[in-house]
Order: structure tokens, then sequence, then C-alpha cells
DNA sequence: GTGAAAGCGCTAACAC
DNA sequence: GTGTTAGCGCTTTCAC
């Protein structure tokens, strides 16, 4: 029986018994006779019968959709955490919906508003760069949309989050790169405004004020996230009247960028200058020297996130806002082997 | 009027008018007075309605939902390919939702068949690489679903396909590497019975058979698509009697592995040896020498599949399915330099 | 140009 | 344990 969809009607028809009997045989509900239930499992096996969300969905006012906001994810970091959420959504019978944002806060005010609120059990997010639009998700959680945020969450915010320990992360790439004879150490980070890249300079200031050693102003140096922002920093920082003898990158990729500047003026990282990343991307392992960073633990962030977000979604009035913090870990690799 | 979710009825209500005005203005449906359509449109705004997706689903019996079926997203060639994707969909008004094999035909079988038909106009899929299991997509097409594949296209199945020109691009690389002396070029295959694997297989052999250089069976190894195996690939050329002196490499990541094979050994990239890649992934640029590789149009393989899948959708009967062969580009670095 | 009513496929009282 | 019925929010004949 192709195109015509069989329905539980269908199955009810054949059966001679009624659609709710069919419908609570497929669904597991007790009191349902084992034999009417087998032949009902048998029948809807033997006919390929598929439920049809946009009913069930409809009738139980549930979805088994989850949304997924987020700036980009043709990286490192943000590939890995979907695969993360899309795991256990895949393993607890959810569907997930991807809303790429681009970074853009004008394309995440338009997702949100268009955001049919009927379509979703629930939203994962993590926002964009200059989300000014703290409202736009307070109104989300006001009317009871169950969200969690992760990675980049907003501040001012009563929810569920999820991320990694930048404070202290960064805390310990500093130290890092203090104890390896680094002691001039700038830091690029992302752009200002964003959590993670506030807690990730808190760390840096931090640990040098841990070990005495005094901020220079012109040596943190605020811009994009990308490869190339890393490079332009870092030429920056070089064209210092007093350089550094280090950076620390608020992720791999301005690490990356930072390596590849260094490169062009013929310093020797790992021994004339330390480097130091955060995400622990694969290419840190690829580029030469090898790139010490501070590993997120991407895909658990994705995996957790979705499982927080499920148990909100199930819980409701039960559930009370929940912060995960996950530890980074340290790879040391050549970048940061001992300064002279 | 938060939480309960305003509907067409509450606008009708308030209005004074009928559900089915109310629906014929949101809609643009001509046959509706200016005035009227005006207050409806004003009414919806100030309430913030926005429409319940299983309702018009249900009631249309379509759903504004395109799968997408694919192996992985957690790397360059899939995760931009998803942005392409969703681009195009976003601006249509389509939301996409991420099914992810993990390249295993069992869970591949298992999304189909769990694949609830009636929350989908559409499907964009990339089989993974086992995926014996070409029946069940015949099964999907012949029950009129409409499906776009891309990149990984089964062989047997006739529906639309978007891909890049695989047999063009590795014959123009592997002629690139003889154009550089490199004569001994060896193959690092993908696995077997993927169409694109066969086709990057074709091209090598072709241009070699141009060329008049012998094959040598034992310089064509076929295995997985990771750097793992790129390295293990090469180790094992090396310890050929006879060894090669150049890869071409099904994809970047397995040049990658070769390249750190070879540097393992002290093998100097670009002069002893060349090594020439498939997809232009970013790390081609930041692994030293850097990598030539054959560019591949990711972005637009995405975009343009999923063009073509909403065309389908859109006209359906009167569609043909169209392949669409997209050029690759050749991008020469420091890793194939003139050899000596 | 607009309204009434049926129905999309399913669930959930409520009877029995 | 099973059937009947109403209804989820929306679209779409069919009248008028």
């Amino acid at each position: 029986m192709p195109h015509h969809l069989v329905t539980i009607k269908d199955i009810a028809k054949i059966l001679k018994i009624s659609v709710s009997t069919v419908s609570r045989a497929l669904r597991d509900t007790y009191d349902v006779n084992r034999e009417t239930k087998e032949k009902v499992l048998a029948v809807a096996a033997e006919l390929k019968y598929k439920p049809n969300f946009n009913a069930t969905g409809l009738a139980r006012g549930s979805t088994h959709n989850i949304g997924i906001i987020l700036p980009f994810i043709a990286n490192y970091y943000f590939s890995t955490v979907i695969t993360g959420i899309q795991e256990v959504a895949h393993a607890k019978g959810y569907n997930i919906i991807l809303f790429v944002t681009n970074d853009s806060p004008e394309r995440e005010l338009s997702i949100i508003k268009n955001l049919s609120f009927s379509s979703f059990d629930g939203l994962l997010v993590s926002i964009c760069s200059d989300s000014a639009e703290d409202n736009h998700f307070q109104q989300l959680i006001e009317d009871e949309m169950p969200i969690v945020f992760f990675d980049r969450v907003p501040k001012n915010i009563d929810a569920s989050k999820v991320m990694q320990d930048d404070y202290n992360g960064a805390f310990e790439a500093v130290e890092h790169l203090i104890q390896n004879n680094f002691t001039k150490i700038a830091h690029i980070a992302g752009p200002k405004g964003l959590t993670f890249t506030e807690k990730r300079l808190q760390g840096y200031l931090d640990a040098l004020k841990k070990h005495e050693i005094p901020v220079n102003e012109k040596w943190i140096i605020f811009s994009g996230f990308s490869q190339e922002c890393g490079e332009a920093d870092t030429s920056r920082l070089l064209a210092c009247e007093e350089r550094p003898n280090a950076i620390f990158a608020v992720n791999d990729r301005k690490a990356i960028g930072a390596m590849l500047a260094l490169k062009k003026q013929n310093i020797e990282i790992g021994k004339d200058f330390g480097v130091i990343g955060f995400t622990n991307d694969p290419v840190s392992t690829i580029i030469s020297p090898t790139l010490t960073t501070m590993a997120e633990p991407a895909y658990d962030i994705g995996s957790i996130s979705c499982e927080l977000l499920i148990k909100q979604i199930t819980k409701k009035k039960y559930f009370h806002n929940e912060d995960v913090v996950l530890t980074c870990k340290l790879i040391s690799r050549e970048s940061t082997m001992r300064g002279k």
C-alpha cells in the first residue's frame, strides 16, 4: 500500500477495532489486551505504518522537535557540539532542527521572531556575538519555552546554561605559559560582550596577578574569532614598542593565525615565543610546531545540553534551572616548550 | 497574551469575523477584502501570532521541513555543505532537520525506516560507505518522496544527484603530479563501493594511461576516509619494495595523514615526494608544506542540492530528475612543487 | 468577499 | 479492555 500513507484508521479497519485501541496499542498504554496489541503491532509493521508527527504534535501539544540556534556550524567546536546534541536527541526520539544565525543579531532576531512556538518542545541556543537582544530570549522563557543555553550564553537571563570552565581554563593556560618561562603574555581575545570571552580574559588577568606580572593594556586585543583576526592581532602586537613573548589566544583558530604571523617574521615558536590556544581543534596537532591548547569538551557540551533540555521538557513544572560547568584540559604541545 | 498561544480563532474573535477569512488574509489569498486583510495582519502582528506548523502541516499535507541525512557533520566538507543547504532552505522558508548516520548502514537504515513520511516535504541525502541498502531509498522514491542525493550518491537509483566532478578532478590532480615530475604515483582511496571513490580512482587510472604510466596495483590502497587511515596507508606504501614518489589522496584528511607519515620518515614533501589531496579543507593551508589539492565547491553542493529539492517539491509531477556536476579547481601549493 | 462545516491523523476524556 | 466522541489549529470546499 504505497502512496496513500497508512494511518491508524487503516489498521483499525483491517482489525475491525477502533482507532483508539490502535492508538493505545501502538503507544504501550497498558490497559490494552496483549493479543490485541500484538495484532496491531503486526499489522502496523506489515503496512509500514509511520505515525504522522503533525497529527501527534497537534493532538498532544508536543512535537518531539528540538530547535538549535547557533552562530555557525562549519567549525570544529560547533559541529562537534551538534554531534553530541544529535546523539542524545536521536536516542530519546527527538528530531533536531537547525537554525544558523551566521553570528548576525538581525538574523538571530528574525529566527526567534518567526519561531513557531508550537513547533518545538524546546530550544538549545548559543547566542551570537552582538546579541543585544537578550529580551527576545527573555520573552521566550516567560512564555515557558524550555531553553538551554550553551557556550555562548547570555549574561542577564535566568536559564539553564552549559559551558566549559572558561575562567579556570584561561587561568591554567596562562599559568602554563608562565611556568614555561614566558612572562610577557599578550591576550588576543574575542569580541567584547560575550560571557565566555570575558571569563577567559578574567582568567588571564588573574593568572598574571597571582604571579605578580603587571598587565599591559596594549597587549590585550579584542576582535573576531577567525584565523585572520588572530593574524592581524598578532601583527599589531609585534609592532608594539614593547613586544610580548607569548600569546594566549581565545581560541585555536586565532592561535593558528598568530602562529602564521609569527612564522612570517621568522620568530621561533615554542622557543622565542609561546602560543597557547583554546578548543583543541584537530588542526592544533597538524600545524608545526604543534599547538598547546586547552581542550574543550565540545561533544559533552552538546550531549549534556540536550539531556538537560529534555529533562526540562519532560519535567517542566518541577524543573529548576541548572548551570553546568565542564572542566577543560591542558594539552601541552610544542608551541609552549620551555622558553629560553 | 502569553502562554495560551494565539490562534487564528483568537484573531477571528477579536475582529468578529470567521476563521476562514483570517486564514485567507494571513496567506495572501486574493479573494479577501483589502481592509479586512489589513486589520487581520495588524491584529496578528500585535498578538504575535505564529502559525502552528503541525496544524498547517496536517491540513495541507505539507510541512516545509526538509530532512538531511548524512554520515557526519563534524568535518569541513559536510559542515560547509550544510551551511549551503541551510542558507537556501532558510531563504525559502523551509526548516532543516538533521539526521546523522555516523557512516553506519544500520543507523542509516533505522533512520529511513522510522522516517515519518508525513513529516517531510523532501530529503537531502548523502549515503554512508557500506549502504548496501539501496532498496530502502528506492522504496522512498517509489512512494514519491522528493529526494536529492549529494556527494555520496547511490549507483543504481534513478534520482536527482548533485556532486562535484570527481572524475576530472582526479584526472587533473594526477596530471598535475605528472607535470611536476612525479610519475610514481600511488593512490590512497576511500572505501570501495562509493561512487565518488570509484570516479576518483578512474580519473587516476586514466591519467596514468594517458601518460603511458603503468599501473602498480600495490600502489592503490582502499581504506577509510580518516587522517589515521591516510597515515596507515602511507606507511604501507613506504614499506613497498618499489616505493612510489607521490600520492594522490582521495581527500585532504588522508593527504594530511600521508604527510604526517612522510614527515616521520624525514621524506621531504614537495621535493622528494609529491602529495595532492581533494577538498581544499582549510587545514591544507596550515600544514607545512602547504597541501596542493582539488577544491570542491562544498557550499554550492549544498545550496544547489537544496534548490533542486525545493524545485522538485513544488513541481512534483512535472519534475524530471537532474544530475548536476560541479567542477573542481586545482589549488597548487607547496606539496607538489617540482620534483627533482 | 465571507462564513459554515468538514476533515487532515491522532489523542484523551468519558462511557460502557 | 474497548469504543465513541470531541478536539488540537488550520485549510478548503461549498454555499450564500
